[in-house]
DNA sequence: ACTCAGCTTTACGTTAACGTAAAGCTTAAG
DNA sequence: CTTAAGCTTTACGTTAACGTAAAGCTGAGT
């Protein structure tokens, strides 16, 4: 038997160094839909899962509601043509900011190497005055 | 004689496609120094450069606070080791993050693609059921 | 002289994503 | 029994990044 993983909000919290607070708002965001035992919460791995899809979008600055209509078409059974197309709309638009955002880290990776390069040659110039 | 190009603030709003009110914002918040002619402002060549770096920056996440830290220690006369040394650790911390994009977008990328497969699939399953 | 487009400043409004405080339940430890 | 830790809900506060009027200046065209 498989016992399955169970996580109270605090243990949560510490695992994805985020607020409780950041958790329940999700939850009333209904990205999250934990269960319940009495009055407390309990997350499963599905929730976690969902929970650590919900950061990486964040970092890449999708905004909560973007993330909630992926986890809704994701969730949906997607059995009509239409439905399907829309999903597929969707991924192609995704993949384009996606692939915007690599064009840009790389330019910007470009840009760290110029700064750095720079700032490490002035370093050897003042080592140089320094040492005459 | 190379003429340096102006433009107008609508001119670069429509140029980047934002608004004028977003760019006198950047104005304020300082990551912009236009220079005036009479009572407008004039946007150089420069100009336009850093205006590109800010949205670039916005799409990756960054807050203005965060593109106008960059843009000062860019602009800053880096003359003292220390002062060095803080672009370098800064440029670090940056480089670190672009990373963890890169691998976030990468992740992503994949479930798009693992998404896309399954929708075409049940796509071609109900074109196959319309034609029995 | 008048209009109109495009620019200006000033100022209040808005949204997302939480932060923070207050007040109360609950369960294991002393 | 009573702390204490950890959970709960409710609710008001906050910040960033603008949006959206309102009211006025200004240069080109008719």
């Amino acid at each position: 038997m498989t016992q399955e993983q169970q996580y109270s909000i605090g243990e949560l919290s510490r695992l994805f160094d985020i607020t409780a607070r950041s958790i329940r708002f999700y939850e009333e965001q209904e990205l999250l839909v934990p269960e319940r035992q009495g009055q407390s919460r309990i997350y499963h791995l599905k929730d976690k899962v969902r929970l650590k899809l919900i950061l990486r979008g964040k970092r890449l600055g999708f905004s909560l509601a973007e993330i909630k209509t992926l986890f809704d078409l994701y969730d949906t059974n997607l059995n009509s043509a239409p439905q399907l197309e829309t999903m597929l709309a969707i991924t192609e638009q995704k993949r384009a900011v996606l692939n915007q955002q690599l064009n840009d880290i790389q330019m910007l990776m470009i840009e760290l190497d110029d700064v750095e390069a720079r700032c490490k040659d002035e370093l050897t110039e003042l080592q140089r005055g320094n040492n005459l």
